[in-house]
Parts: C-alpha cells; sequence; structure tokens
DNA sequence: GTCACTTTTTGACCTATGTCAAAGGAATCC
DNA sequence: GGATTCCTTTGACATAGGTCAAAAAGTGAC
C-alpha cells in the first residue's frame, strides 16, 4: 500500500489537502541495520514504512538489548515519547530489513497538525491504534506462560517472527532467548 | 484542579470555547463501588475525575478479576478502545471511592472534536500521555521482578496504593495476593 | 458486642522459567 | 572456502514466585 492510500483509509483527505501533505515526507531507503535513533537523542522524524521493518530497543542495566516493538509494513515508526515531546528517546530505533520509508520531521507534522484539522484527527487515530496494540501486549505480557506470549507474537506479527534473530523476539516477550528456543522446538514437534 | 483549570493547562482554549465544551458535560455524584461500564457493553461515556478514584479490570478465564488500569484524579476515565471504536468493552469500569465525576457522551465529544482543532490536539495529547504511562507499566512488568514493580506502582500511582484492597493492586502488577502481602512485610521491616 | 463476611497474612510445597556453560549451525568477510 | 563472528540449541541446576490451605485480622450490620 502507498502512503497516500494509507492516509485517504484513515482520514478522508481531499486531493490537495494530500499533495500538501505529501510533499512534507521525504522518501529513502534505508538499509538493513542502520540506527535511525540511539538512546538519549532526540528523535526527529516519523517513518512510515512501505517497505522493510524495524524495531525499538533499549540497553537494560547488564547492557542487553530489550526490543520494545516491531514495526512492519504501512506502521509509523518513531520513538513516539521522544518524537512528540521532543525529550531525548528512551529507545533505540534500528532497522532490521533493508527498507523504504517516508519521513516527516516534527516541524513539518506540527505545521500540518496546525493547518489540518484532519491531521489531528490522524494523529488521534494513530494514537489510539497504538494505545489498544499496547494493552494487548501488556494483557499478553502480564498474565499468559512463555508459550502463550510467543503465540500473541505470531498473530500480532505474522511476517515479522520468522524474520528476525530469536533473540530479539525473546526479549520482546520478556523471556530468555533459551525459553523461546525450547518453545519453538516443542511446537515443531506437534 | 477544576475540569476548566485542567483543559486550558493543555491547550490553550478561549472563555467562550471552554463554556462550549464545557455545557456538554455533565457533573455526577458516583459513590463507591458502582460499576459504570460492563464488560461486554458498550462505553458511552468519557469521565473526567474532579473527586474520588477507579478502576478498570476484567474477568480472567478462572472468573479472576484483574485490575488493568486505576484512575486517579485529574484524569480521564473510560474503556478507550470501547469509547473510541463504539465496541463492546474488555473492561468493566468500577468507582472505587466516592467520586465526583464530569461526564461527556461518544456523541458529543465527536461533536467538539469536529468543531475545534484544538479539542483534537487535546485528544492527541491525552492519548499520547496514556500511550506513554501504559509503555512505562509494560516495562515495569516485563522485567522486574515482583519487588520492583510494587515499587513502580508506589511511583506512578502513589495516592492509591495504600487506598484499594491488596488484590487490585496485586492484579494489576501482575502477581498474587500472597506475593504482594510478603512483599509488603518485608518492606515494612527496613 | 457478636455474627458474618471480607481481606490479609502465613506456611509448606511445587513448577515454570531463569542462569550458566558449552556445543552446533549459519552467515559474512576477505 | 576457511576463518571469524554471530545465532541457536541443549543440558544441568537454581530460584522467584505460584498454588493451596488455613489462620488471623479487619469491617460492617444489627
Amino acid at each position: 500500500m502507498t502512503i497516500t492510500k494509507f492516509l485517504t483509509t484513515l482520514v478522508p483527505f481531499t486531493g490537495d489537502e494530500l499533495n500538501d501533505i505529501l510533499a512534507h515526507f521525504k522518501k529513502e531507503s534505508v538499509p538493513k541495520n542502520q540506527i535511525l535513533v540511539r538512546q538519549g537523542e532526540i528523535c526527529n522524524s516519523l517513518y512510515y514504512i512501505e517497505q522493510g521493518m524495524g524495531r525499538s530497543y533499549y540497553l537494560n542495566e547488564n547492557g542487553k538489548e530489550i526490543t520494545q516493538w516491531f514495526f512492519g509494513i504501512n506502521k509509523f515508526m518513531t520513538s513516539a515519547d521522544s518524537f512528540f515531546q521532543q525529550s531525548p528517546s528512551i529507545y533505540y530505533l534500528e532497522i532490521l530489513e533493508d527498507a523504504i520509508v517516508y519521513n516527516i520531521s516534527k516541524a513539518d507534522i506540527d505545521q500540518l497538525f496546525a493547518k489540518y484539522p484532519k491531521m489531528e484527527k490522524l494523529g488521534r487515530l494513530v494514537a489510539i491504534e497504538m494505545l489498544t496494540k499496547m494493552v494487548n501486549k501488556l494483557n499478553a505480557i502480564q498474565f499468559q506462560t512463555a508459550r502463550e506470549r510467543y503465540e500473541y507474537m505470531l498473530a500480532e506479527f505474522p511476517d515479522i517472527a520468522y524474520q528476525v534473530p530469536l533473540g530479539h523476539i525473546a526479549s520482546y516477550l520478556g523471556m530468555t532467548q533459551e525459553t523461546l528456543s525450547r518453545i519453538r522446538k516443542s511446537d515443531s514437534r506437534k
């Protein structure tokens, strides 16, 4: 899906509005393993992923990478708190597979928010969608066994589950790599 | 803090705007233990809590109540997904202490969203604040010990932690009541 | 103040998952 | 295409926190 189509499915922008809005996004290709934002930096871009995928992660006390979220095709990727509050990012943003993204700066999106009430609406809808997904993850993580959490992952990110290193998924799900490995093994027996 | 003051600290509404907006909120007092919304119902109100507190919870497979969130003074309380998507609520909303709330219907708030871009902005800001808090909880739950999670609770809801039944807090934190009781005991020894 | 009910505490025991360590496999680089 | 590095699997063992059951402490109604 193109970004144009994606935007119009959420909010019925007119052609003129769309042209103006899209003019503020810059298309970029980003190679695998590229870091878009580092912990401590202020995240200045919101990325729409047309192709590829990414994740956000942070380093815990022991210096271990903890995946916080995966971002797939047709999603916005950013360090939300950092971007919207212009505060230092808690997370790294990393591209996991060669990607094509459209990026927009904080200043530009603020301009669009101010110019188009429909953009505010888009912002609100995207924030609420994210909130809902976060709540889903929370419920999965909070009360389910390691195996059930993995099943949640398969349901939420079917395209991603088999394409990224095991360790990234394990930390996302709050379990060790060893545990996830054992779960996959016993799943494959069935 | 009054609702007027609360709204203006987030977005600089004019006096006229405020009057119009506030006219859509209905002030109500709600006694302790009242259920505002049940699982399966569509949540038709967004509540601003001027006094008192509440929680959202659901029943798990074993029929046990699992607290999903606490709502304190000067917060909006609703079953977000149900309210905004007008879908059946996953959660019960319950008032835990006699409360004074201002409530607004979905239809009315949609009207305000359409009329005032600043309302869309308010919606976006509130959604993002909630998102940030949800992420905080998630990180606390996902990687911390039971004791650390309790400490997170004390930091996030200092006013609430000592006023609600232990079991509500334990389920919110994803641990058993027994575990939380033992943590509190060992804390009080220090 | 006593009865009934709810909430919290305590104890004994159990299990899912973590930790640590080492060996296999895969991928990448020159 | 061999060396290096990274990723995954496997095993042995440890432990935080769960489960179950009962006692103790609070709370409220009359």
